[in-house]
DNA sequence: CCAATTTGACCATC
DNA sequence: GATGGTCAAATTGG
């Protein structure tokens, strides 16, 4: 399918819709005012879809923040692992700096499955409690430090307020070719969620209690849509300019949601260097610092195409880097 | 056997 | 001394 008829498709939808709101809303009708609220919903959700795919080069992609470049207070040069040991502990990054993006990544469904999959290969090296956090903090680094001299890195930790909120902090570029096939299946992925209490034997209760929370709140999110939120850091780096969460198969059929263990492709993936990897970054200033981007993922109240779209158009963003040259107001 | 994760210890910074 | 980031030995899993 034409990505401009599932364009059109979503900004009709969106008009009928809203027309049909409007009857709604005629004194003459009475409806229940959780018609009103679906619709609504439903309206907001084409509409986004839409700006999505016009924004976001026609897939779930979502043009992100661009920050100051600061890449390289990096720490150690590739290949000075070895020998080092202890002596070499490079220079603590004082909180917050040098952690280029923070990635607010709302997907109750991504919470039970692990944390999100951004399409590289990550291995943890750490794990911290964090003062003031009731979650521990996770420290991965790209498989290819080593091998490749892949200085990435990024912390991820549930948020304090809402845990299925995953904040992900991202640090360094990845040099290396990409571990992994450009699917976003989580196979298996670290273990973010699962935090050791040494000797807590109640762990395995809270994990049971959390996952009943969530599976709440997973119907709430997509009665509401999935929301992606992408916040500037400190004006760090500009390491990641942008950050797709290609969104497959949908969690929600004609309003119905689809239990996403039946579904596993219904996670977010977070990709903060596809755009990097194509040199294209540094251009991408989205205006200012004022770019927290409150995103709606298009999984959500309608059963479109768009899915199959997305995928291919993610694809071809990878792999057709003329494809994002030749449109580069998609990067908005 | 190898790669990934866990986890206590170490170090730099505040 | 408290805290956050990293190391690396031990453990786990495929």
């Amino acid at each position: 399918m034409e990505k401009a008829d599932v364009l059109l498709n979503e900004l009709t939808q969106g008009r009928e819709l809203t027309n049909l709101l409007r009857k709604h809303l005629h004194p003459s009708s009475r409806p229940e005012p959780e018609t009103r609220q679906v619709l609504l919903d439903k309206i907001l959700c084409s509409y986004d879809k839409a700006l999505s795919m016009l924004n976001c080069s026609g897939s779930t992609s979502i043009s992100m923040v661009e920050t100051n470049p600061k890449v390289s207070t990096v720490q150690d040069s590739p290949g000075s692992h070895a020998s080092d040991k202890k002596y070499m502990f490079k220079k603590r990054k004082t909180t917050c700096s040098g952690w280029s993006e923070r990635v607010r990544v709302c997907c109750s469904g991504t919470s039970l499955e692990g944390p999100l999959d951004d399409g590289y290969c990550w291995r943890k090296y750490g794990q911290k409690d964090i003062l003031g956090s009731n979650f521990p903090r996770a420290y991965y680094r790209c498989t290819h430090r080593y091998s490749q001299g892949c200085l990435a890195a990024k912390q991820v930790q549930k948020s304090n307020d809402d845990p299925t909120i995953l904040e992900v902090k991202y640090r360094g570029r990845h040099t290396c070719s990409r571990g992994r096939a450009s699917h976003f299946i989580a196979t298996t992925v670290p273990s973010t969620t699962e935090y050791k209490e040494k000797g807590d034997h109640s762990r395995q209760q809270q994990q049971l209690e959390e996952k009943q929370k969530q599976s709440k709140e997973i119907l709430l999110s997509f009665e509401t849509g999935l929301k992606v939120k992408t916040e500037d850091l400190d004006n760090g780096d500009d390491i990641f300019p942008s950050f797709s969460f290609p969104v497959e198969s949908g969690g929600v059929e004609n309003g119905l949601f689809v239990s996403p263990a039946t579904s596993e492709s219904n996670y977010f993936s977070v990709s903060p260097f596809h755009m990097g990897s194509f040199g294209l970054g540094q251009n991408v200033q989205t205006s200012e610092s004022d770019l927290t981007e409150i995103i709606s993922a298009p999984t959500s109240v309608t059963n479109s195409p768009i899915v199959d779209l997305d995928i291919s158009s993610l694809e071809k963003l990878e792999f057709d880097p003329s494809f994002l040259s030749d449109n580069p107001e998609f990067f908005y």
